[in-house]
DNA sequence: CTAGGGTTAG
């Protein structure tokens, strides 16, 4: 089409756009440079303008206009405008009846909040007998994907099944992502993938992905497994769902024999596998490994700077993520809402208050960002964490939105730490409102009495709990050796060597006791007496994951455990005290970030 | 005109 006109000149003739032409063949060279203008137009800001013209030129009901329009706009406006026209065509009169719906449906399924009318659009077609094609489902079931609920996939499998598409390896391959994206629907894309005459590597990712999106990271890697055993060859798309897999089990091991895997195989190294893998070990604890990697990529984007910035944030070095950020600036990159969150959060864990606070202005003068609420999070984070208790309530004031569970705990912690401890409370009881059926905000509670000294108090939560039927969420932490990832539970006599590992505890415990630890036990909600609740501490997941890497691992190296929940204050406590006796730096990675023991000191400055 | 992927406060 661009061969007709050059760019410079279909772009005055969009700047002039001049009245509509009398003769016929004018009239078709104006079509042609319309279409060839819509073609150009992908987010072009004038696309209204080409709107106007069309209609001026009569062309609304073309059907290549129409596909044109919404097949080469991202603008939710145009699919509108020429979807809308297409209830005025008369089906029978057109060649291209099916191509034409699914360039629309196409369309809204790529959209972000507008996919249910890639469904509308659909059922339209077929009430009207326009048959569809091959084409057709991978979209409507990527739009099932997207609005994720499982009843509207599975009848639009029934009818992918009733017009014979479903043995096309396409249509199968986004059935199995479309069950995998829509809650409760993992076990049906399983069936769909195991009962596929023929998987590619697609298939085969659609899969992993599935698993790994849903936490099931276990899953996804022993499924990559059999797909090494199964012979397929799996490419970048696959390993990035792999190391996402790995990030969540914080299994660096196995990460890094994906990171040589990759190279080993020579699988093309994308920015987004680059980015994975960034992620990977950053979350994994080795940001310096990432940092490299990042140093050397070709081509940089913003997420690739993000995960690195948040990387910095989490392993609490914060003037790094700054500097980072700026570099960012400095290379042309525009910073958005998710880099923000990266840096703030990286001002917060580094008590870097000022920076915080003109980071946070600069946001909405500078960038047009609005703040949400994860960006005011960062700031009472920031404010609680400096001991500025004050300022974060007149923050929490000043907001224009509610504060939120996470504020109100951020909000909370800093009150108890500073003596508000009637404001805690209330607080807490706020909290629990908004959340009654989280056990660590009751966790908390008990904490604030026991502090405050009101025991009685402090013993009526359990019978709250039992009464609310509330479960614990139960603690567990993984420490992996030898490409294999233990996993540890509160009390865990499974374990083949559980015997050393408690003689391992009772070593430990008196090594602490001798230099000076005392068991917080302010925590533990059980209504027993204290060497029993001593007890409970000290049978933690993570002080058993602790006792048996001791007992595994050559004195001297770094301990790296993962956490599901976050650190409790006791296990934090002790921990501290194992990295000095023992001279072992100890990495823990928890819900929210990591924790680098060394020398009895924690690089989370006790405040998380 | 067809499928699967990366960053988000505590």
């Amino acid at each position: 089409m661009l061969s007709f006109i050059s760019k410079t000149k279909l772009f005055r003739y969009l700047h002039t756009l001049p009245p509509p032409p009398k003769t016929a063949s004018k009239k078709r060279a104006a079509e042609q440079n319309c279409l060839a203008l819509l073609e150009l137009c992908n987010n072009f800001p004038k696309l209204s303008q080409i709107h106007t013209h069309i209609l001026k030129l009569g062309l609304q009901t073309n059907p290549l206009v129409l596909t044109r329009l919404a097949s080469t706009s991202s603008d939710l406006n145009a699919i509108d405008y020429a979807s809308s026209f297409i209830f005025g065509l008369d089906a029978k009169t057109h060649l291209y009846d099916t191509f034409l719906f699914n360039t629309v449906i196409r369309a809204y399924a790529q959209t972000k909040d507008s996919k249910q009318n890639a469904l509308i659009y659909y059922k339209i077609m077929l009430k009207d007998c326009i048959f569809p094609n091959k084409f057709t489902y991978p979209f409507v079931l990527k739009a099932c994907a997207g609005i994720g609920e499982l009843s509207l996939g599975q009848s639009v499998h029934g009818s992918a099944v009733k017009y014979g598409f479903s043995d096309d390896i396409h249509v199968l391959n986004t059935m199995v992502h479309m069950y995998c994206s829509c809650g409760g629907g993992i076990e049906f894309g399983r069936k769909v993938f195991d009962e596929m005459p023929k998987c590619d590597s697609v298939s085969w990712s659609a899969m992993i992905g599935g698993y790994a999106k849903l936490g099931m990271s276990s899953e996804a890697v022993g499924l990559f497994r059999k797909m090494q055993i199964a012979g397929v060859r799996p490419d970048e798309v696959t390993m990035v769902s792999v190391l996402s897999a790995c990030t969540d089990l914080g299994a660096l091991e196995l990460g890094k024999w994906v990171s040589s895997y990759i190279d080993k195989e020579k699988v093309p190294k994308s920015v987004e596998l680059c980015n994975a893998l960034i992620d990977m070990f950053v979350k994994c604890g080795d940001v310096d490994k990432a940092l490299k990697l990042f140093r050397n990529m070709a081509e940089k984007d913003i997420v690739s700077w993000t995960s690195l910035i948040v990387g910095m944030a989490m392993h609490g070095r914060g003037l790094e993520a700054i500097s980072l950020f700026e570099d960012m600036r400095s290379s042309g990159i525009v910073p958005d809402d998710v880099a923000f969150i990266g840096l703030l959060s990286a001002c917060s864990h580094s008590g870097l208050v000022e920076k915080g606070r003109q980071y946070f202005d600069l946001m909405l003068k500078e960038f047009r960002i609005v703040p949400k609420i994860e960006h005011y999070g960062c700031m009472v984070d920031l404010l609680s964490r400096a001991g500025l208790v004050k300022d974060a309530l007149e923050f929490v004031e000043s907001m224009p939105i509610e504060p939120n569970p996470i504020i109100l705990r951020a909000l909370i912690t800093a009150c108890r730490a500073h003596g508000e401890l009637k404001l805690s409370e209330s607080m807490t009881r706020k909290l629990i409102k908004q959340e009654p059926m989280l056990e660590s905000n009751y966790v908390l509670l008990s904490n604030i009495y026991a502090i405050s000294l009101n025991w009685e108090k402090k013993t009526t939560i359990r019978e709250v709990m039992g009464k609310k039927g509330i479960r614990k969420t139960p603690g567990s932490t993984m420490f992996e050796l030898d490409n294999e990832i233990y996993e540890f539970v509160a009390g865990d006599k499974t374990h083949n060597e559980y015997k050393e590992i408690y003689e391992m505890l009772d070593e430990m415990g008196k090594e602490m006791r001798r230099a000076g630890y005392v068991a917080t036990t302010s925590e533990v909600l059980l209504d027993i007496d204290e060497e029993d609740k001593e007890d409970a501490l000290n049978r933690h997941s993570e002080k058993l994951a602790i006792a048996f890497a001791l007992l595994k691992t050559p004195p001297g190296t770094s301990i790296r455990i993962v956490k599901n929940l976050r650190v409790c204050e006791d296990c934090h406590t002790a921990t501290k005290f194992i990295s000095k006796i023992y001279n072992r730096e100890i990495v823990v990675r928890d819900r929210n970030r990591f924790h680098h023991f060394i020398d009895g000191l924690c690089s989370c400055k006790d405040f998380w």
